[in-house]
DNA sequence: CTGTATCCTTAGGGATACTG
DNA sequence: CAGTATCCCTAAGGATACAG
């Protein structure tokens, strides 16, 4: 990617470069609260992304640490890692900020209010279910 | 911008659309975390972005209700609406994360300690301050 | 199905000059 | 200082064909 390094120390910026792009956080959405985990299936996602930047997210956010293939072969299904698994609360946290205000967004009323009500409780439960699913 | 319209419903595509480009986020960044609050501010901001690009970042951002001048005329500075100081949460768990994965990362380690043990405490606070400093 | 490669277009953005 | 405008070029990414 070449990006002339506009490295920073600053935390913000690095986990911009982390998973800052919007075709990776989709991504890792899709694996947090979908059940798509292979290539089709986050190629069906609504935003319908291109074949070739599926492909480049996939290999980044790998080299990255944030997911891994399950098994080896071809059709291994992707997975977080516990450094993608810990993006949860920046998730939670985007996901009610938007239901705050996007009229339009579709988040369930009740995980939104439970991010609110019960944030450390909702944390634990999804992250030992994600666990589980993810075979961490 | 004209993107062919990717929008869904989803409530992490509205984030990213609202403010998931990398501009955008390092000026919240910079109005929340820094003192920094005006255009040439912004400008010396470490990452260095380009006038041309940090005036698109800040047209975008007003539009979007995320910032807005402090005052009429030239040199009004630049401050946080509610929705943008909304983001605080979102930008401490970010941190969190950067700090957790990222060795090099420059985020004061008291200051990440107590977005772990006392994170309530934390946001209200630092809301309270911003509020204060931005005239809400 | 699970990807990779190629082509081609456009927009993002660096550099820089310019304006009030 | 506080921005806007222009130039120009690279890289992101849509469409599509191809490969194992």
């Amino acid at each position: 990617m070449q990006r002339t390094e506009r490295r920073s120390d600053c935390p913000v910026n690095f986990a911009l470069q982390s998973f800052g792009d919007a075709w990776s956080l989709l991504v890792i959405r899709d694996l947090m609260f979908t059940d798509r985990n292979s290539y089709t299936d986050f190629l069906n996602a609504e935003e319908g992304m291109a074949t070739n930047v599926l492909a480049t997210r996939l290999r980044q956010l790998q080299a990255r640490g944030l997911i891994r293939r399950r098994g080896s072969g071809r059709g291994a299904p992707y997975a977080l890692t516990e450094k993608g698994l810990d993006l949860l609360p920046v998730m939670l946290e985007l996901i009610a900020w938007s239901a705050q205000h996007d009229r339009r967004t579709a988040a369930p009323k009740a995980f939104v209010a439970r991010i609110r009500k019960d944030r450390e409780g909702l944390i634990k439960e999804l992250r030992e279910q994600l666990r589980e699913r993810h075979g961490l």
